[in-house]
DNA sequence: TTGTAGTATCTTGTCATGCAAGATATCTTG
DNA sequence: CAAGATATCTTGCATGACAAGATACTACAA
């Protein structure tokens, strides 16, 4: 997979997990894996300077969890500016896929 | 339009528009912007360099054209090795956008 | 109790690539 | 002749995904 086709699209992904669900890092990677069905995937030491743009632009908030057993985790949890760019993002994303589709296309009638 | 989103899709466009028919730089520019409805737009900075790289690559080959009146033009065309390179693009390209609507999936369901 | 594997976060350096800005040269039109 | 359109090309910069590694704690087996 083309490394360069990810490029911008991982804030969106990630807001979108988090829209779901308060999650941490290591636990989104693994969702991305999961939800793509494999065809997705991004690597810890990507994932975190994405959300530590997410969280300076506002977009997260981060929360330490330290359980009486296991490593903490940094859960992160949107924040209603963060679902607005959430949207912006997405309808962003669709648009830019159409573009893109509408140049393709006539390959694919073929 | 995040510019982000762009990278990595020009040498699929360009290898799709001169699949169709040989053209130049300056006429790619404007039937990217055309066929997405202006919504995709590439500067001739940034085409001609990828030009070059796809011309290395063995996927097109130029062409220039001195006519008798008006500046020279350099057009290009695919090579049979350009055709399974946009084949291999595409569904890589097509790949990766149904991975990526897997996860906004939920989102869109709402 | 030692060592190995798993969980989890974080940092540094590198590379690819799209863009802004500008240079160059020719043609067309007023 | 000047201004704008056509057309190609170059340089330098910014962004962001990745590889690689560091850190630290937990769990389990030998």
């Amino acid at each position: 997979m083309s490394r360069e086709f990810k490029r911008g699209t991982i804030e969106l992904v990630l807001l979108t997990l988090l829209g779901e669900r308060e999650r941490y890092g290591y636990e989104i990677v693994a969702a991305i894996e999961e939800r793509s069905g494999g065809r997705l995937e991004v690597r810890d030491g990507t994932l975190y300077p994405v959300l530590y743009r997410l969280e300076e632009a506002g977009f997260v908030a981060p929360r330490w969890e330290n359980p009486e057993r296991g490593v903490p985790r940094k859960y992160y949890r949107i924040t209603d500016e963060g679902k607005e760019e959430a949207k912006r993002l997405t309808a962003e994303w669709r648009e830019f896929a159409a573009a893109l589709d509408a140049i393709l296309e006539r390959e694919g009638k073929r």
